[in-house]
DNA sequence: GTGTTTGTTATCAA
DNA sequence: CTTGATAACAAACA
């Protein structure tokens, strides 16, 4: 599911490809992943272009030439953003295969033929021929013009600081925990508190800072949270590096293609062995989530 | 038919 | 008011 590398990663291709290009045509195939009305949606765009993309949490920001809108869209849990560009692609997001069934499977081919398929929700048809699909199998996921102050509302209200940020450092997140007796699991997941984690990272980081993800946050001594805080940052950054664990672009022929999956040492290795000890990695429910640890390595 | 997958919000309870 | 836990959303797969 895409999380904050994987958002990064579609951002920082579609960045360096796709704006200030004309938006000749577009359509929305299904109304109800629009936050907005369809003929205001469409009326708003046509002939515009985007200036810049920026990314808040798992929140993509398209800021909009000469406009005062911008397009916000989030991919929830299986959004895909796939660009064509002259015979090039690039997917972004959760694919609707397993990781197993699409590697030998090419870009079009895993997305179950030509596009739009059937999860595609909306489209848009750029000037210099390119097109930019959006898929969502589970329609969760969302496309939503709002006014600049909308969106500050917004942010200021649902998002915490950024990962990478200064702002998230030790002091921050041990002042969050210690009034809490959530586990340190829910804690964060919370994009209030800390903003682009989902349940692949969070996994990953507790079990490299030795915590039991069902621990009381403010059972967390201040030297733990310190070194969670250090492997959420060391973590994140290694994920965009590979360009996402779930995240699948199909240009392998330019040397671009990459994924964090190999570096996963617990996440999706239930009753395997773990990396660290001879124990089996246990999974079991935690904040409605699949949760995977080690019970010797954590504690 | 059942359980599982999960990002976010709504809802309810304490 | 705050906090926390859980259901709901939707679709496909094992």
């Amino acid at each position: 599911m895409p999380e904050l590398p994987e958002v990064e990663t579609i951002r920082l291709d579609l960045n360096s490809d796709l704006l200030n290009k004309k938006i000749t045509f577009l359509d929305v195939l299904s109304v109800k992943t629009l936050k907005n009305g369809k003929a205001f949606f469409v009326k708003s765009l046509l002939n515009k272009s985007f200036s810049e993309i920026n990314r808040r949490g798992k929140l993509l920001i398209f800021k909009i030439n000469n406009d005062d809108n911008y397009l916000l869209i989030h991919l929830k849990m299986t959004g895909q953003l796939v660009y064509f560009n002259n015979g090039k692609s690039i997917a972004g997001g959760h694919s609707i295969f397993s990781e197993k069934k699409t590697k030998k499977l090419s870009l079009v081919e895993s997305l179950g033929g030509e596009l739009p398929n059937k999860h595609t929700r909306a489209l848009f048809y750029f000037q210099d021929g390119s097109q930019l699909f959006f898929n969502d199998l589970r329609k969760f996921g969302y496309l939503r013009l709002v006014k600049k102050s909308a969106l500050d509302d917004l942010i200021k209200k649902n998002y915490g600081p950024e990962p990478l940020g200064d702002d998230f450092n030790s002091n921050y997140l041990f002042d969050k925990l210690k009034n809490r007796k959530r586990n340190i699991k829910s804690i964060l997941l919370d994009q209030k508190i800390v903003a682009g984690l989902g349940n692949i990272y969070v996994d990953e980081s507790l079990f490299s800072a030795g915590v039991l993800p069902d621990r009381i946050a403010n059972s967390l001594e201040f030297e733990e949270v310190d070194v969670l805080v250090k492997n959420i940052k060391r973590i994140i950054k290694l994920a965009i590096k590979y360009r996402g664990t779930t995240f699948r672009d199909y240009r392998d022929a330019q040397g671009r293609s990459g994924s964090f999956s190999k570096f996963l040492k617990v996440y999706g290795r239930e009753s395997e062995k773990c990396l660290n000890c001879e124990a089996k990695i246990e999974k079991k429910k935690l904040a409605g989530r699949g949760t995977h640890f080690c019970l010797i390595c954590q504690k």
